[in-house]
DNA sequence: TGGGGTTAT
DNA sequence: ATAACCC
């Protein structure tokens, strides 16, 4: 599979994959391994992919929900803070993340609703993951509101189908970046045409079916494509043509804006005086090597340049459920314990709907004067006649799951001194599908019940859970 | 900064 | 178990 004549917008990744089938480019390849040299590797042409980006998530949930209120100016409360509003909210001036009390000063008519409660977003959310599912089956999530959609395959077929002489009659769908001319005897525009037709079948169904609007990018990787679909705001689509990524990337004005440099990344970076993307991209890689890590190092510069090779990677059902609740104050056992039993509850019902079965379960804490973002967390295995239980929508599960969560928050907060805990959540993770035999050689030969009491020590985690009966012995401090 | 999620170390 | 990232 050579290159052909016309592709002249070469891009930075097909390079890339053809540099690392270079035998002795050791250095670019960086402990990818598992390379497999008697297996003919198909140099991946250049992907078709989409990032479907809906608008304000919670606030269109909540009007559809109640439909009064649309016109109205509107945010979603969590806590002290208004997480996301319409676009009606916007131009009055009100942002995301915005304190309550700064909103409601800068919009008075502000109405409010609260948004702490997830159930109605994280089902709304599935139904679009779903939705675009029908498209193709490579749909990778990115929170609620936003999912990657890798658009290559379905692309190909398309064209397959095209009898050529139509392909000169092919129009984008939606804004090309830059306002940058489609040249049609390029395959790599046409194939990008053919994926902004797509992403506009897919925001129709998603209107269409669940009334929902949003944005989507089309580009030849999962940067690009995520940068591509802000550029139009509510309710548009944008595809990025390969000569216009310099310009893209560049609009950035800082690289803290870059997908996948965050915030602890951005501070080392300005260290470094590294704050432009520009600055990124011409910094001594063994320098950023040598503070960030290898790993870090490699990709981040190559995002810089608008490479970024990651696959879209199929999400699946959660690996886990979680519920958490942030507080001004929690001091007592008690206290502690009320607000377990609950947030519990209702994780009982989740998992009871999804029907796959919790192995783990874990607490985690936050501790009033730690900076922020300093979580603690303990966790241990359900034992198993716990998890049979669990599911038939009984409360059976619930007294001695509570007994083990409250043994994992002693074993984090010594309850002879005085604490001051602001958050306190649960989670139930390592899923298995309902009497899933244990992975091994001999599986044929286990009945569903020896092999949940089997050798639980053969598990794949580099995380060790804390046995269970570890904790009946109390810490001592 | 809320109430979630994921992957890497 | 923690730390980083994403929304």
């Amino acid at each position: 599979m050579g290159v052909e004549p016309e592709e002249e917008g070469v891009l930075a990744e097909e390079e890339d994959a053809a540099r690392a089938m270079e035998p002795l480019d050791a250095g670019a390849v960086g402990g990818s391994g598992g390379c497999n040299p008697g297996v003919p590797t198909q140099i991946s042409s250049s992907r078709v992919i989409a990032h479907v980006d809906l608008d304000c998530f919670y606030a269109q949930v909540e009007m559809i929900s109640n439909p009064e209120l649309k016109d109205k100016p509107l945010g979603v409360q969590q806590k002290y803070l208004v997480v996301t509003c319409n676009y009606e909210a916007r131009k009055l001036g009100v942002k995301k993340l915005m304190n309550v009390r700064d909103a409601k000063e800068k919009c008075p008519q502000l109405v409010l609703v609260n948004g702490e409660d997830l159930s109605r977003y994280r089902e709304m959310s599935y139904k679009v993951t779903e939705l675009l599912e029908e498209f193709s089956p490579l749909v990778e999530r990115l929170g609620f509101d936003e999912n990657f959609v890798d658009l290559t395959d379905m692309v190909e077929k398309r064209l397959e189908q095209l009898p050529s002489d139509e392909i000169s009659s092919m129009a984008v769908s939606g804004h090309v970046y830059n306002n940058q001319s489609v040249n049609l005897h390029n395959i790599t525009h046409v194939r990008l045409v053919v994926g902004s037709q797509i992403a506009a079948e897919m925001r129709e169904a998603m209107y269409g079916q669940l009334g929902l609007t949003g944005c989507a990018g089309v580009a030849p990787n999962k940067l690009l494509a995520k940068l591509v679909s802000g550029v139009f705001k509510p309710n548009q689509q944008t595809v990025l043509l390969p000569e216009s990524c310099q310009d893209l990337i560049h609009s950035l004005n800082h690289i803290k804006e870059m997908p996948g440099i965050g915030y602890k990344t951005a501070k080392r970076l300005e260290g470094l005086g590294i704050s432009s993307v520009h600055d990124l991209q011409t910094f001594s890689l063994k320098v950023l090597e040598k503070e960030l890590g290898i790993s870090v190092a490699q990709r981040i510069q190559k995002l810089s340049f608008g490479e970024d090779n990651s696959p879209v990677t199929p999400s699946g059902p959660p690996q886990s459920f979680s519920e958490e609740d942030t507080f001004k104050k929690c001091s007592s056992e008690a206290e502690a314990k009320a607000k377990i039993e609950e947030l519990l509850s209702n994780l009982l019902n989740r998992v009871c709907h999804d029907g796959r079965k919790p192995h783990t379960i874990r607490l985690v804490i936050r501790r009033y004067s730690d900076k922020q973002c300093g979580r603690e967390s303990r966790q241990c295995p359900i034992p198993s006649h716990v998890i049979q239980k669990l599911g038939t929508g009984n409360y059976d599960a619930t007294t001695p799951l509570v007994d083990i969560l409250m043994k994992l928050f002693r074993n984090m907060v010594n309850v002879k001194m005085p604490f001051h805990l602001t958050l306190l959540s649960v989670c139930f993770c390592n899923l298995k599908a309902l009497n899933a035999a244990k992975k091994g050689p001999m599986d044929c030969y286990l009945t569903s019940s020896l092999s949940t009491t089997c050798h639980s020590g053969k598990r794949s985690f580099k995380v060790k859970d804390t046995h269970t009966e570890d904790l009946y012995k109390e810490k001592e401090a």
